[in-house]
DNA sequence: GTCAAAATTTAAAACGTTTTCATTCGTCGA
DNA sequence: TCGACGAATGAAAACGTTTTAAATTTTGAC
């Protein structure tokens, strides 16, 4: 104990009342440890004693202790942040915000923050993960809605920057991904319709590029040929279609000679915009028409007469999405990291 | 010259082939200069000569050199991050995602970084700004939609963190904003109606707890009590209501007895939904009634017959916002940082 | 009791930058 | 010619943490 108690608290303050932040040396200084052992202990290193280690961790609850970020950071070279990546001129609309609650969720008791990264000022998806990258604004990146060549597997292959999707590429190139089973979604869905009776079903289907579409149309069109039933596919909409202007797309369609009578909707906002449409041309639900939608919310659950619903869990993808990341960042030679999340069906199925 | 040419990639990268990423070591030692002089030409210090300063850029630039913001936080305790909150639950739909665009747009040419702070996990707005000003994840706050009392300002203002807001509080505590004048949006578009021969007219407000749910009031009822014309003020919905209840409702209304011939519609979804609505009640715009908007987009300009609207440039009110909130970090004691925008109108006034 | 091994703790270097203070070098006035 | 001055550059400390290597204390076997 040479000379550990310098003047720290001088004339140094005037410029803000800061109220000299906690460091390691305050935690050392009031144990009578060393900056050493106390970085250790905090971080549950094993060679420490079990009484050291409790002693300074309830000196740091007391005095409010908080690790400086960019030491840390400076020091080991992770930023400890986790990055979601914005399309474009995609809106965080319920979709994204189920799932970073779930990544929220799942770095909850971890050092990891969760930040979103929007990408305004670059034309395509790729340029914000390169510049997450290249200026080290996080340890590992999240996105959705991956095409089949995504840009962005790609980039993030190619660096060996960590990263996990919801949702697939193509299959010859293996990428940590969750997804969510679609072509039993739309398989099961359809396979609904046809056992309540329906004679002409018909999928909203998302837009075209999106892998998840291929699943979709996959599923859908195995029921289809296996009852050797009747069916339509809509080009001029999508999901991502307004919802007042799918609603009247449907309305003038239930209008036309051989409509559909049932509907799988991949969404709730384009179940809505279905019951929304048939009813404006006067067709009435379960006794005209069917649907089967994917429920990500509760929001159908209100409805009478109630629609049958499949339903998606995103938060919980969200949860695997940030574990997963978390492990691959901390392992990154696991092998083969994916998951598919088998859909949740809420009528039966014989 | 005594000892510069440490053994710097020796045997220490077999962990990753990491590229030994350039610092200012690298770029003095191949500009044969202190790291000193080097970090001076790189920020521009007045004392550094001119063919110095101008070499030191053009190695930097050739060698890709990226200044790592961990250190220069450590350093300077600036994170250069601001951070723009998302309320609990609020979606960044195209309100948000405009004003983010701004941001980005008066960040671009500063070496500051924008993220985006969700708040899934705390049940009031308050506490993400607790979270980034206890964990100083950023040098500056933004955020959205305030309240007469809102908590968040008054943490920020107790603090003196840094921050700025669109929109205001009540009046009694000065604070620094960017707002848009819904005041005079509201009166002018009233004030239309009436001129175009309306009798009833009504508005969609925003939910009641916004402040600015109070101007647009003010502006409308000044308008109509001047005119002693007649009105009427929807309690079942607000801007916030999805699209198809909003237009079920208007709907509705339009079918009852002295239904409202004028809409003001303070936001493009509102408005579409009132066409939709009043065209299933089928009534005609232009003919049977009429809507004065705020448009933020160009979302309304495509519609025939056109419907007048009024612009609110929230890209625009984004750079403020950016602007703004620079020079309060760089200049703690500006007093009284505000700006109130006009309303753009699209109509000729009288 | 002694000595080596195990269990703890510590000193010091390092991460890459900024900043304070010192140094060099030419230039100019006397 | 001398010293002083200003311009330009450099050396070294510091920010708060982690980590390597070393020192100290404790333990256990003989």
């Amino acid at each position: 104990m040479s000379e550990s108690s310098r003047p720290q608290r001088g004339e140094n303050l005037d410029t803000m009342p800061k109220r000299g932040k906690p460091t390691l040396r305050t935690i050392a200084t009031i144990a009578g440890l060393a900056v050493t052992t106390v970085s250790r202990a905090l971080s549950d290193a094993p060679q420490i004693s079990l009484e050291t280690r409790q002693r300074v961790h309830r000196i740091a609850r007391e005095i409010g202790y908080l690790p400086d970020r960019a030491a840390q950071r400076l020091k080991t070279g992770r930023t400890n942040v986790i990055a979601i990546l914005l399309d474009s001129h995609e809106e965080v609309v319920g979709f994204s915000t189920s799932i970073m609650y779930g990544i929220a969720k799942a770095l909850k008791e971890t050092s990891y923050h969760l930040v979103v990264a929007p990408n305004f000022l670059s034309t395509t998806n790729v340029e914000a993960a390169e510049y997450i990258i290249r200026n080290h604004l996080a340890d590992g990146l999240i996105f959705t809605r991956t095409e089949p060549l995504d840009a962005r597997v790609r980039l993030l292959l190619e660096t060996g920057f960590p990263f996990i999707c919801h949702g697939r590429t193509e299959f010859s190139t293996p990428h940590p991904y969750v997804d969510y089973d679609n072509f039993t979604f739309a398989y099961e869905a359809t396979r609904r319709l046809i056992a309540k009776g329906r004679r002409k079903v018909t999928v909203i289907l998302p837009p075209k590029r999106l892998t998840f579409c291929q699943h979709i149309l996959h599923g859908f069109m195995t029921a289809v040929r296996e009852a050797g039933i009747a069916y339509e596919i809509p080009e001029a909409v999508d999901l991502d279609t307004p919802a007042d202007l799918l609603r009247d797309f449907i309305s003038a369609r239930a209008a036309a000679l051989e409509a559909p009578d049932g509907f799988i909707c991949p969404g709730e906002v384009s179940a809505l915009a279905a019951i929304s449409g048939m009813s404006d041309a006067g067709r009435t639900l379960a006794t005209d028409y069917d649907i089967v939608a994917k429920e990500t919310s509760r929001l159908l659950t209100q409805l009478q007469p109630k629609v049958d619903t499949i339903h998606e869990d995103l938060t919980a993808a969200g949860e695997d999405l940030g574990r997963m990341l978390l492990q691959r960042i901390n392992n990154p030679d696991v092998a083969d990291l994916h998951l598919l999340l088998p859909p949740q069906i809420n009528f039966p199925i014989g």
